[in-house]
DNA sequence: ATTTACAATATGA
DNA sequence: TCATATTGTAAAT
């Protein structure tokens, strides 16, 4: 299930399975991902709140209300990740190595990298607000330029 | 099954 | 500044 999200910054696009939101792309940077399923009624409901939450964030602000995700593809190292993305406030911004202490391997920071590279649903999962130990950017795959416009529209403190 | 490469970091030279 | 060990995954051998 593909749906569009237009927003004043481009068009976003959400890929929506049988579980919840699976994937989210950039405007003009579609990952070709066919999601067929019968359940559009739901994957409706899915898109108000997905399309709610990518507004505020895109306002600067934190998200009152999240769709499901679909996180098959994920193992639990990475859900632990996602999660502990999840809790950043918006305009506050954590380390590779900060996020990979709270989840219980201070050591594992290349691997929280990975798991961010590996986000399927970008922006909601606000793998932008984490950067490297000395406020460096560190990377972004696909859409680098995007990290910094979400990061000054928060106005993130980058220590 | 083993090696390599990542959006990293701390340490030692 | 550069080399290296460390950690979890995925992709390539």
């Amino acid at each position: 299930m593909k749906m569009a999200i237009p927003t004043a910054d481009g068009e976003f696009t959400a890929h929506y399975s049988e579980h919840g939101l699976a994937q989210l792309d950039f405007p003009g940077d579609q990952r070709p991902n066919v999601h067929d399923n019968q359940h559009v009624a739901q994957a409706r409901e899915w898109h108000v709140l997905t399309t709610r939450a990518i507004e505020e964030i895109l306002a600067g602000n934190d998200p009152a209300e999240l769709p499901p995700f679909d996180l098959s593809r994920g193992t639990d190292f990475q859900r632990r990740v996602w999660d502990e993305l999840l809790r950043i406030p918006a305009g506050h911004a954590k380390s590779y190595g900060e996020v990979a202490e709270a989840i219980g391997s201070p050591k594992a920071t290349r691997a929280v990298g990975a798991a961010c590279g590996s986000n399927p649903i970008p922006v909601i999962i606000p793998c932008h607000r984490v950067i490297a130990a000395n406020g460096k950017r560190g990377g972004y795959s696909g859409a680098a330029g995007w990290k910094e416009k979400l990061l000054a529209c928060e106005g993130a403190q980058l220590l």
